[in-house]
DNA sequence: AACGTTACCGGAAACGTTGCCGGAAAATTG
DNA sequence: CAATTTTCCGGCAACGTTTCCGGTAACGTT
């Protein structure tokens, strides 16, 4: 048996007012003698009265509240996002209700229900790997709750997006390898589905083309977020005959797989065999070697999305969805070679 | 403008009955027709209809929220707690609201307002590394709202606690790396407020003294969860004329640190100082070297916590809180050295 | 035929807010 | 001093549910 909280009911008796005006008083709406509202807020103090803001959201049709769904968040890089949402939500009244799909399709829905009956006024979000059909998020927005998407999205969906340069950050990243003298290099990639993925094999692609390297399909595995798959991954190049002399990863999780996987060979990186990751976690700092790797701005992320989500929210249809583009930064560490001045440019390019 | 969402009002006018058989067949309480039913679940369906949760939370004052305030989730620690809550909450029904208090006390204030306004059923938290006054918590408390605490708490705090044992894991800790033959052993410790922190020194004091070791004030540096404080500490102990010959660290973003100082100062691991932290980041795994380290179940810890505050929170006054200590385990890796079957023991001691 | 029982259903209040609207008292104006 | 405006306040409906309580119709029982 919960006591009873205090409401404005409670104020209005003791002071002998009516509920109207202590509501008046409590949210400076106009209308009220300035000695009133002293009492009010005085009492509201004593009382150490908390607004019930569910009333509020029932009576205002408003909850104030930003839903987020991300796959997961034992990894450094969701929360980092939530991080910089956080900060703008918070700035502008909002709360966050969070909720982990573990990249599950099944339990993503689950997770969209429970925003739809929470009432959220808008949705952040980042698909689950498994991802494949959107009824479930078309019908969030036929309700005419504004989502907007980050990191994993789809091309299909309608909706704002935050996103980086997937195709030029791994171009970069593949351009550097060839310039300090790598030739066969992999690419361990994400799930085919999401956007993603693809754009980060087209700068792949992209970036061999233009030394002139041939592009081998059996040197692109995808490795699906999923644990062990990318060790398993990395111990197939490793197995091959023609081993490679370089390996992109995706992202940062996939990466610390290959990387323990490489030690466990006793392959010397980045002598024997390079890396480098698509990444922004903290980890690529400290993990040996430090690994070079392109980095995501993921708290700017994070605010980018709530600010475009609470604008939707606050003009509603007029808003038309944009999507914006962050830029990746690379950041050269230990997990690559030196760019050799002579093999810049390989001479059958030139 | 927001395109109205269907009620179990529309329901009814559409099969022409009244909005509380239309409530009886969603939650199919007794005495309602089983055509009746079918229709309205039909219809439900076909409408997508999904229930206002704001409106039942009023009605019923109860949110079926649970809320969880942690003094941040990049490190994966408080992440990996959180999946365990989650999966204990989501089994009862219970949603999560969650936030960050940023290590600052004023956040964390903020938070708890936040939390009552939203009405949550019950709190699940780890206090800030700034907590040294408790009055918000106790104004949740007193409004009946059951707090469950883990891993950072006070003791004159009433309510549940989900802890491990810090005082046997340190003194594990510290007792092997004795074992190893280190004699001169530094802490770098937690915030001085926390009760945790004063566990786990009691835990390196006992077991210093317990094989006769001196204890040395200058060899234990609080480093209170700052980033570059722990660097800077274990710089100082590089700087001692005298060096340790371990170093046992409170927590794992500090071991992250105090690897890196050790390093930058070419420092062999473990061969001239030995690393230990009290920990359970998976980063302990793949940074070089491995770190022994002292492993608190994470998942287990959420899944407790929640356990607790639903049972507290059905049950209600009747509930009696209770202090679940879990149990820690000693992994060891490549941060310390091999047991000296000789040393175990110093001759002084026996 | 009168009554009790059962099976369903509808009305209405309540949860705590907010905001419109009208009204009374006070202040200002001619 | 009357007329008008301003200032402040209270009543009331509404947000979407749930649940208590009572009512009606159909059925079975003597």
């Amino acid at each position: 048996m919960r006591s009873k909280q205090t409401t404005i009911w409670d104020i209005a008796v003791k002071l002998n007012i009516s509920i109207s005006t202590v509501s008046r008083a409590l949210r400076n709406a106009g209308d009220i003698n300035p000695e009133t509202k002293k009492a009010v807020l005085k009492l509201a103090d004593e009382l150490d009265y908390q607004p019930n803001s569910i009333a509020a959201s029932l009576r205002n049709s408003k909850t104030n509240i930003i839903g987020i769904i991300v796959p997961e968040f034992i990894h450094s890089y969701f929360p980092r996002v939530i991080l910089g949402v956080q900060e703008e939500a918070y700035k502008s009244g909002y709360k966050l209700m969070i909720s982990q799909s573990g990249e599950s399709l099944e339990i993503e829905k689950e997770n969209i229900h429970a925003m739809i009956s929470s009432r959220v006024d808008g949705l952040i979000m980042a698909l689950s790997r498994e991802t494949d059909e959107y009824d479930h998020i078309r019908s969030v927005q036929k309700r005419g709750i504004p989502v907007v998407f980050f990191n994993r999205f789809a091309d299909e969906l309608q909706g704002s997006k935050v996103l980086v340069d997937d195709y030029k950050g791994a171009f970069e990243a593949v351009d550097y390898l060839i310039k300090t003298g790598c030739r066969r290099i992999a690419h361990l990639a994400g799930p085919e589905k999401l956007t993603m993925s693809g754009n980060r094999i087209n700068g792949y692609i992209d970036a061999l083309k233009l030394h002139g390297i041939p592009v081998l399909e059996e040197l692109i595995i995808p490795c699906d977020f999923m644990e062990g798959k990318a060790r398993q991954a990395t111990q197939h190049l490793l197995n091959m005959p023609d081993r490679p002399d370089a390996i992109f990863v995706v992202n940062d999780p996939t990466a610390i797989e290959a990387l323990i996987c490489l030690k466990e060979n006793n392959v010397k990186i980045p002598e024997e065999i390079s890396l480098v990751c698509f990444s922004n976690a903290p980890h690529s700092t400290f993990v040996d070697p430090p690994l070079t790797a392109v980095v995501q701005p993921l708290f700017e992320i994070g605010k980018t999305a709530a600010r475009l989500l609470i604008e939707q929210i606050t003009e509603g249809k007029a808003f038309v969805p944009s999507i914006k583009k962050l830029e990746t930064e690379m950041v050269i560490r230990k997990s690559t070679r030196l760019v050799s001045p002579a093999g810049q440019f390989p001479s059958s390019l030139r």
